[in-house]
DNA sequence: CAAATAAAATAGTAATACTATCATTTATAA
DNA sequence: TTATAAATGATAGTATTACTATTTTATTTG
């Protein structure tokens, strides 16, 4: 079986659809890779006009500038993992082992799953870990939000939060467990690889160990 | 009673010590108003400048760069967070009191002894919550770890770990606990007041919200 | 008071973050 | 098939950012 994914993205996040054309594409893949590659403070478009073998001018075509390519890529990435947390949900009755699917879902990489993607998901992922943050971390926060360019972010967290008071009814805070998740699974893998100090990591790799973490801290609370 | 703090801060952040000087001084404190006024990513040594009355080169001659005066805020923030555990918890046997009073330092904002401060603690706090994450998110993590950089937030880290290991011995994840405890009761207080569909905030403020979510996560947790 | 040091004033450079214009190529529809 | 529109490329230009360097003027300190 072979298929390929892909979600409509917000309008407002672009100025002209990235997916309608070849060069958009390539935009938006390469985007991915030198943003991993050299990281967002020192990613532009000129370089990425470079690597794409295009001029700025016409990456200013597609995006406003490259917080709005970091929204557009993070979009993608979050109604990504809507679709996948569906998906490997399908069929699957007991609450608890739909969380720990979840929690698989938020510390593993996806890889596996990249065969049927359009972008190197290893450099989006690292991207997710890294730089996410900074899409929400700024002063134009209220104004960007009006554009629901969040909603894919949302929405996940909603999903997730169904999961949670599914598994526990009584429990008081699922949304803001859900985000907490969310974030902490990219911050524990972060400190895991880079501040160690920050977390209990032992010999396991950054991605088991933050997740032991994450089931341990699910269950503990929920139980 | 009236009494200055004041911290020794990790020498390799400045160029020459802000605290040695009037100008020094003044870098720092309308670096935080400026910061928090405009945000990192807008806030530039031109328009500090402005502000402290001085000219660009003279706040190079103290700074290497911005993300090095962000830094050293933040140093003086840790410093200052593990200088108040340590004072509110003396004499303080009880781990839980312990804990709470931590839970608290942690989700409340700092104003009350704003008196003895030399920087505007408001502006201080909002900087913490909204762009402390910059401040590591970066790619020459590594290097500027070499220089220590982050040493005051890894021992407020270790000293939370120790109530934490003091309050549940066979815990087995304290320092993750505790890095997940300080970055949560950043992003809980930003998602709150920014992007609250990612909480559950009802009707209280962000700051209270924050803290029935940490208590309540982490006493449930650690019981 | 001299000498050292800090700060101000000024200038300059390369890179960043765009915007604008016009020519050329490519897609589309009549 | 051709006309026409739309997308892209080539080129240029501006304001701002992120610095570095130099020279002059204040301010400390010994």
């Amino acid at each position: 079986m072979d298929f390929q994914v892909s979600f409509t993205v917000n309008e407002k996040l672009f100025l002209r659809n990235p997916d309608s054309s070849a060069l958009g594409k390539k935009i938006v893949k390469y985007g991915i890779e030198l943003i991993h590659e050299i990281g967002f403070e020192h990613f532009t478009f000129k370089k990425l006009a470079i690597q794409v073998e295009t001029t700025e001018a016409s990456i200013y075509r597609y995006f406003e500038n490259k917080h709005r390519l970091l929204l557009y890529i993070l979009n993608w990435y979050w109604s990504y993992m809507e679709f996948l947390v569906d998906y490997t949900l399908k069929n699957i009755q007991d609450p608890k082992t739909k969380l720990e699917i979840i929690l698989n879902l938020l510390s593993k990489d996806l890889s596996e799953n990249s065969g049927i993607l359009q972008y190197n998901i290893n450099a989006l992922n690292q991207i997710v870990i890294s730089e996410s943050s900074k899409a929400y971390l700024v002063k134009e926060i209220s104004d960007i939000n009006k554009d629901q360019v969040f909603k894919p972010y949302k929405d996940l967290c909603a999903k997730i939060a169904t999961v949670i008071t599914e598994y526990n009814p009584s429990y008081k805070f699922p949304r803001s467990l859900s985000s907490t998740l969310i974030e902490t699974s990219h911050s524990q893998q972060y400190f895991a690889e880079n501040l160690p100090r920050l977390t209990d990591l032992g010999s396991e790799k950054p991605q088991k160990f933050t997740l032991l973490f994450l089931q341990n801290l699910t269950f503990e609370l929920l139980k």
